[in-house]
Formats: C-alpha cells, structure tokens, sequence
DNA sequence: CGGGTCTTTGATTAGGTTCAATAAGAGTGG
DNA sequence: CCACTCTTATTGAACCTAATCAAAGACCCG
C-alpha cells in the first residue's frame, strides 16, 4: 500500500507489543479494545465452545499501521496472533537477506504458531496495511484450554488447519504451472473476500507482485505476465492493485499436467476414472491454458 | 523396495488398522507391542514429561509390510502415528491420480496430524518398508493431555514442529534450484540416518526417484541427473539405491542464486551483512554449483 | 513536481521437462 | 537356474516454460 514496507528499525524485542491500545487515539476508535472467548471463536471459524461465553476472560487488541513488523525471525516467542481486521503477510528470510512468503494471514487467521516449538519465532510477519490483532498469550490460552476442552481442540484444530494449507501449498509449488498457481491464487483470494463479507469479484491486492511471486515461486515478472494474460482472454480484468473476476470457474479449473514428477502407475488407474470426469483432453498447442475439466 | 508399491485393494476404512499386533507371528517378534509415555517422549525428540513415567497408560504398536497403506485420504480420523522404526511416505493425490509427496516419515516422527482438523485424514501414508507404528488414539491422548501437562504442550510443540518443516520446504520449492534442492534433500536424510544411529556417510535410499521427484518438485529424471552430476564431482557416490556421502559441507552450501523473487529492498541491507559472511563471489559459469559460503 | 516504488512489456537465455531408448535389478515361474 | 517380465534407473536430444536482463510507464507521497 505505502512504500514504508519493512523500514521500521527493528522493534527490539518487547518493543513490537507494546502498542497497547491505548495509544494513538485516531486510530483505536474502530477498534475494539478487548474480545471474549466466543468471538474468537466466531473469528476463528471454528465451533464456538457455547459453555464459554465467559466475560471473565478477554483478549487485548493491538494495532499496527502498515509496514509495521508484528514480530521477527529470532524474537523470544510467547504470543499468537489473531487477524481481527487488516493485512499481513509472514516470510522467511535467507541468508542472503532473501523474503520467502509463507503466507497473507487475514481476519479469521492465526499466526506465529511457528514460535511455539523452538520458543522463538521462526518467521516474521509484517502489516501490509493498518491492522487489529487479537493478543493470544500463550501460556494463557494453554491454561484455558485445561478448563475448557472445546478451547483446546479449537486449537489442534487451528493448528491442523495450518498445516493442511501448508500441505497444499507444496502441492501446488511441485506440481503446478505458473498459470495455475496464479489462478488459485485468485481463487483463494476471491473465496476469503466474499468470507470476509466484501466482494468476490472486484477487490484490491493488498500486496505487491513481489510478494505474490515469493508466495508462489515466481518472479514478479512473471505474475504479472500472466495477470495481463489472464486480463486478454477475458477471465479477469486488472488495473494496478485492482482486479475484478470475470470466470472464477476457468481460473478454478485451471491448470497443467503437471510438469512431470507425480504420475504413478497407480496413478494410471486413478487417472483413468477421473479422466472420464475430466472428459476432454488437455489443452492446444496455442495460448489456451484452459482445461476442460 | 518391492514392488508392491500401493497395490493392495484399498484396506476399508477400519481395515487398516486392524493388522493388530497379534497376527503375523513371525514379524512382530522383533518389535515391542506396548510403549510408555516415556518412551513416546523419547521417540519424538520432546523433553520427556517427567512425572509420567506412569506404567498404566500404554500405547499399542502395529505393524505394516512394505506397500501397505496405512491409512487413505477420506478415511475418518481417530488416530496419530508415531514411527517407531521404518519408513514411509505420505502423500496427497490430485483429480487426475498423480501422487504429490509430502513426507517420507521415519523412525520418531508423527504423522496423521492433518486429519485433527476435518475429522478425515487428507492425505494418505504408505509404508516403503516393513514398519513397526505405535497408534496414538487421538481422543485418548487429548484426554491424558488434561492430566499431564507437559504431554500436552508436547502435543502443540510437534505440531509446531511439522509447521516448520512444511515451511522450510515451501521456502525450498519456491526459491532454490534442482541441484540445490535434491542435496539439501541428501544431507537432510544423512543427518536423520545419524540421528536414528545409523551411518550418515552410507545409506541406502528408501524411496524411488520418482518419489523423490515428487517430493522435491522435480522429474525422476533431474533428480537422476542431478546424483549423477554430484558423483561426478565427487560430491558423493551413487549406485541405485546406495548414496555416499563424500562432501557433505559442499551439499550443504551448495546453492545457485533463487530463481529471482525474493529479493526486496529491505533484503539489500540483509544481504550485505550475509555477504560479508558469505565472502566470496557466486559460482562461475562452468558446471561449478558450490557456492563459497 | 520529483524521487522512489511498483508495474508492465519485450527480448533473450537457460534450467528443467519431455520424449525416447537402453540398462540394471528384482521377483516369478517353468 | 535361466528366461521372462516388471519396475526402476540412467542417459541423450529437443523443446519449452519461466527466469533474467532491460527499459519505459504508472502511481504515490512528500
């Protein structure tokens, strides 16, 4: 959004939390300051425990402003954090000072989960436009979970969720084109907008075609050769940030034989039943990179 | 190394894990039947609860042959896998059969983790040798996790732990090269085989190159070029299924400039700290892939 | 308005896939 | 025990997708 991304010194350690919400007045009026267990609940998506619609035990609410670092690679861990509004993105980051995506956590998502087992956050996650975070102090919540049982598998559940999404991310970056990581991409994005309650066929990319092509294993050149693509058969229409979806069923059956690897023998029999769904063989030699499926 | 290989008919459901310890006389000799949570503690690397050395809570071993399939995508969920000794994969499979290797599971490591979340297993694991599991009843272990404290934030710090894992290989598939990847993928397994107590310098792979391919984002055919070319440089030996380990610190390092992403702004003043550790320039042009960090 | 960031587009290169053919093992059955 | 088959591995040659290099345009904010 802005061009701040980053430049922050570095929150030395406590620092990044301490944006309690009582400062910076402007800003906390459309904020909530503190949220009950079933909110969580509800934000998380996940089967609200109705035994706990305690008042007794709340969670603070932290704003950060674009660009801000919520926590770094190293940091001592001892917080998740819960999307209430707003943009993130975590990464990774080599040796060599390289970003490595790992994901665009939005409302309803947690994050730094990864801190958990080596007691310190493993990646870094930065506001890529102002946001409210939910404060879930770990140890807290683990206790909690001792009292209430639905809390904690609430939390195996988040977790799994996570490495399910995970899963399909190495899925996707083994075994897919670059069109049709792009096109998931869409289709990912498009799903939790019209989650979130905005629209599902025009919104804003609230990240850079950097960022998009760390998080797919592309270059930015690419990403956006292939949105401009996209944009002349028809499927979506972009403009900068702005993109509006025109086929959502050709970018979510859109794809590649997969460049190779993958295909098993068992894979042949597999294969043939679902070609016989799939109907229609693959692709022409030209700019079509819709299949039939 | 059979070539059983998936063939079996698709155990129902419950089917299989019904291979209770008590059939199969010859094979079970040599695996225990019942472990302790101490042992389980051991096994997964975790700082043992201590005050658990409680005799009464044991958890079942099963065994599995080669090319059994332990449990299948869909199939409900009730149960995690620990590795107690052999190897395995895991593996997600697409609308047209093609497998996508997710994991190769061996000796402490869990797995059926991504089932918690949907009440079905999402992926599908498969034994590549004979293999002694211990089942840990997912609603059991929840239940003594209330009790033992420890054991359940033993539970968050593996599934943490997976978390890591999978990230680090979304960084590895999305910014580093073929050669790269599939020794990262030799030194990664050495480093297992010394963990488990066996040689780091001379093992036997459990995986064809296929699986390998598809676990690294790569054709069985690179992945065969790439150990050739390793050879050939005296990196390691290959013969089949049989790798020698000659320069592991060369493996190590051994990198080629991501494929571009990455890069940002903010990473140029990382990377000029990273450099200076790195001292020395990039890799010529000739087929000279280790980089002098 | 000016500097910096982000995006688009073109030309070229190269890493890795694809197709194909051969070889090497491993298991089976006569 | 050897022939036969099936799976797995190796290697070559051609092709192609996506990266790289380069340059210009759009946007944003001070």
């Amino acid at each position: 959004m802005t061009s701040i991304q980053i430049s922050e010194p570095r929150p030395g350690t406590t620092n990044a939390i301490q944006h309690t919400a009582s400062s910076e007045a402007g800003w906390q009026r459309q904020g909530k300051l503190w949220s009950n267990l079933k909110e969580l609940c509800d934000l998380l998506r996940i089967p609200a425990a109705p035994s706990v619609n305690d008042e007794e035990f709340l969670f603070q609410h932290v704003q950060f402003k674009t660009g801000q670092r919520i926590h770094t690679i190293g940091q001592p861990f001892d917080t998740l954090f819960i999307v209430h509004s707003g943009f993130l993105k975590t990464v990774l980051i080599d040796e060599y000072g390289n970003e490595q995506v790992l994901s665009f956590p939005m409302k309803g998502d947690l994050f730094g989960v990864d801190g958990i087992h080596t007691k310190r956050y493993s990646s870094e996650a930065v506001a890529l436009s102002n946001c409210d975070l939910i404060l879930l102090p770990f140890k807290k919540f683990t206790a909690l979970g001792r009292s209430y049982i639905e809390l904690e598998h609430a939390m195996y559940s988040v977790m799994s969720r996570e490495l399910v999404r995970e899963q399909a991310m190495v899925s996707m970056l083994g075994a897919l084109s670059a069109e049709a990581r792009v096109a998931r991409f869409l289709v990912s994005l498009s799903e939790r907008f019209a989650e979130m309650g905005y629209s599902s066929k025009l919104f804003n990319l609230r990240m850079t075609r950097h960022e998009i092509g760390s998080y797919l294993g592309l270059t930015l050149e690419t990403v956006s050769r292939t949105l401009s693509a996209f944009n002349e058969i028809g499927l979506i229409t972009v403009d900068q940030r702005s993109i509006g979806i025109k086929d959502i069923d050709s970018l979510r059956t859109l794809r590649r034989l997969p460049p190779s690897s993958s295909r098993s023998k068992a894979a042949g029999k597999r294969a043939r039943e679902a070609a016989a769904r799939a109907a229609g063989t693959e692709i022409s030699k030209e700019w079509n990179p819709i299949a039939a499926v």
